[in-house]
RNA sequence: GCUCAUAUAGCUCAGUCGGUAGAGCACUUGCUUGGUAAGUAAGAGGUCACCGGUUCAAGUCCGGUUAUGAGCUCCA
């Protein structure tokens, strides 16, 4: 039997020889390190035997693949072991590894808590210590089905039923203990090969991931190599809890949530600081960009949702509002609007419209409400009431690559200019449900495909993912660490105009339909501003900061020179405040680095006499004299908006 | 919406066995005028989320409601 090896070369071994053989035919350290092998590119167990010719790279420890199939082996066996021998009633769901660790599903009789988790803990690294071999056998469906019905394992029974296979049930065990599992493999050869692991939490998680089926308990957990590995991994989770939003909402005083406005911000002066700059710089970059600004009301006649189709399909997360019926003339229902996008279509109807009007470029900065379910708020990133930057541009079929070019220049502009250099796009293409001719679709999606091509910007497939109405691109961003964010989104609508009735006169004279794009580059200012703060870790850049400046004074004398700069820095339009307390000067210092106020101005004797100014940059701990002059200049040159 | 957890001073948190509330920071006032991340002393500040129950007595125990957190589901 012929195996070829990854570096092409081949290898000579007797019929049935296993992993294992293999490795040990080439190196004894390489057996050693050896925890399992891919076949054809089929992960399988080291001691399964090749049965023919194939190709067969080893998987070692150390590598990313091995590293998966040692936590794979750490929730499937050990912690699964380790709940069954604390909880002999708990039913095993399923077990599978997830970015940077795992999971595993159970049914317990009575719920456990967080509490639990050192027990659960010291459990595994008991059962860890007998560095027990893992062994495989195979059973027939009826063997199997069988098995799991002694162990009242319901969901392993249902498994294995509502596979199509019938034969070939792996049915792992770890020396002789009693605990068995089935499982697709593959795993370590024994548990001596487990890492560096931690559970880090509990939570409810629906069987099967449908919220119809009861709810299991899945207990989470990490796992590396090395005690070195977790421990950056475990740092790096606490750096991003630092960044979090809603902290350092708190810390640099921006807004509030309360339970009379659940999922509503209360946005304090410094946060508001920070949403109007946004929404200036973007105002700004729509008017360059030959958008129209527009604004439509809040609360509308049912008539309206009903048309637009809102009423049957998202009713149940719109606001519904009725007049009180003792002071109401007329019985009218309202809705807030969800959205903005049949607003907008009541504007394009007003008149008339020529083939030569297109395309026609609204935007709104919509103030939307959605009644989101009360577990999936979230501080900024999702919320009951936002301003979406909405826009919707009419134009013809033939418009479509054109516009769609346009908008992604100006949506990358945006992002590079807000910090944001790396994005990546995914194109959504029809789905099963839909409206629209089959020829239309294809013009579509061409369209959009074309336009990032000429771009030649990258971007994946999401196959059948596209809304009911119409192809979109969906623009993910990527954060200062790692995290992904999806913002941006540009979706052709060949259905709300035919239902909303819009229409154009076309070269020929007669009526035409055009095809509507939604389009938003920041989605909602809320979430973005989150995205935005934690991106930042709070040190916005100067144009966007709540308060740019703060003058702080070493010793009362200097007071008038303090406001002489102020009054100076003011006219320039710099968001300037002065700190004349009786305070020590690192005292002030402190105060200010921990507001993440970017420019701290220290003000002495020296400074009044010579008539400039200690500069100290917010994450910086030198500190730099300038002339006044000089200094006013360049903060308000740096201070301007892109 | 579901599961589990949490809710005490402006913030971060302690509060034992049920016996009428505590710290640090922030705030106010006094002293201190100082050179780049916490000077010092005193004072003020709470209907313990809300509603109900058990009890001689509830921040504490029990039930419900609301909000928040983690995850799940959802986000045409």
């Amino acid at each position: 039997m012929n195996i070829t090896l990854p570096d092409g070369s081949t290898r000579e071994l007797s019929e049935g020889s296993s992993g294992y053989d293999l490795a040990l035919s080439i190196g004894k350290g390489l057996a050693k390190a050896a925890v399992a092998i891919s076949i054809d590119g089929k992960q399988q167990d080291i001691h399964d035997s090749i049965t023919q010719d194939s190709s067969v790279s080893i998987i070692t420890i150390d590598s990313s693949e091995g590293l998966e199939i040692m936590r794979h082996t750490l929730t499937a066996q050990v912690l699964a072991r380790a709940v069954k021998n604390l909880y002999p009633d708990a039913k095993l769901a399923i077990g599978p590894t997830i970015n940077d660790g795992f999971y595993y599903d159970f049914l317990f009789n009575k719920a456990i808590s967080s509490d639990d988790i050192p027990k659960i803990e010291n459990e595994m690294r008991n059962i860890i210590k007998s560095g027990d071999p893992i062994n495989k056998s195979f059973r027939s469906q009826k063997e199997a089905v069988k098995l799991f019905k002694d162990r009242k394992e319901d969901y392993k029974i249902e498994i294995i039923q509502d596979s199509d296979q019938k034969e070939d049930f792996q049915i792992y065990q770890q020396g002789d203990s009693d605990f068995i599992d089935l499982c697709k493999g593959p795993h370590l050869p024994n548990l001596s090969l487990i890492g560096s692991f931690k559970l880090t939490k509990i939570a409810g998680a629906y069987w099967r991931g449908d919220s119809k089926n009861e709810m299991l308990t899945r207990i989470y957990g990490t796992a590396w190599n090395t005690e070195k590995e977790l421990n950056t991994y475990l740092e790096a989770i606490e750096e991003a809890e630092k960044r979090d939003h809603r902290k350092l909402a708190k810390e640099m005083d921006l807004f509030h949530f309360q339970e009379e406005a659940p999922g509503m911000v209360f946005w304090h002066p410094n946060g508001w600081t920070i949403y109007r700059e946004l929404k200036s710089y973007i105002r700004d970059r729509l008017m360059k960009s030959n958008y129209q600004e527009i604004n439509t009301p809040q609360v509308v006649d049912r008539k309206l949702w009903e048309a637009s189709g809102h009423w049957d399909k998202y009713r149940e997360n719109m606001f519904i509002a009725e007049i009180d019926e003792e002071h109401a003339n007329e019985k009218r229902v309202n809705a807030l609007k969800p959205m903005n996008c049949p607003c907008h279509v009541q504007i394009y109807n007003q008149g008339i419209k020529s083939y030569r009007d297109l395309p026609l470029r609204y935007a709104e900065f919509g103030s939307c409400h959605r009644y989101e379910a009360s577990g999936t708020m979230h501080g900024l990133m999702r919320v009951r009431g936002f301003t979406q930057d909405d826009g919707h541009i009419f134009c013809t079929e033939s418009q479509i690559e054109k516009e769609t070019a346009l908008f992604i220049e100006l949506l990358s502009g945006i992002y590079k200019d807000l910090g944001f250099d790396n994005f990546s796009i995914k194109l959504s293409t029809r789905p099963e449900i839909r409206v629209g001719s089959d020829e239309v679709w294809d013009k579509a999606e061409e369209s959009l495909k074309n336009a990032i091509n000429k771009l030649d910007l990258p971007y994946t497939i999401d196959e059948g993912d596209g809304a009911f109405y119409g192809p979109k691109l969906d623009f993910v961003l990527t954060d200062a660490i790692g995290r992904e964010w999806q913002c941006g989104t540009f979706q052709a609508d060949f259905n709300l105009p035919d239902r909303l009735d819009a229409e154009y006169i076309g070269e020929d004279g007669s009526k035409h339909r055009p095809v509507m794009i939604h389009r938003a580059i920041l989605g909602s200012f809320e979430r973005f501003i989150g995205v935005l703060i934690e991106n930042y870790s709070g040190r916005l850049p100067l144009w966007m900061a709540p308060c740019q400046v703060v003058i702080s004074s070493i010793v009362s004398d200097v007071d008038s020179y303090v406001d002489e700069v102020e009054e100076l820095l003011s006219n320039k339009g710099i968001r300037v405040l002065t700190d004349k307390r009786n305070e020590k000067i690192s005292y002030k210092v402190r105060e200010h680095s921990t507001a993440k106020v970017p420019v701290i101005m220290v003000i002495g004797k020296k400074e009044a006499e010579e008539r400039t100014i200690s500069v100290r940059r917010l994450g910086s701990d030198k500190n730099t004299s300038y002339d006044l002059d000089k200094i006013i200049d360049e903060i308000s040159l740096e201070s301007q908006r892109p």
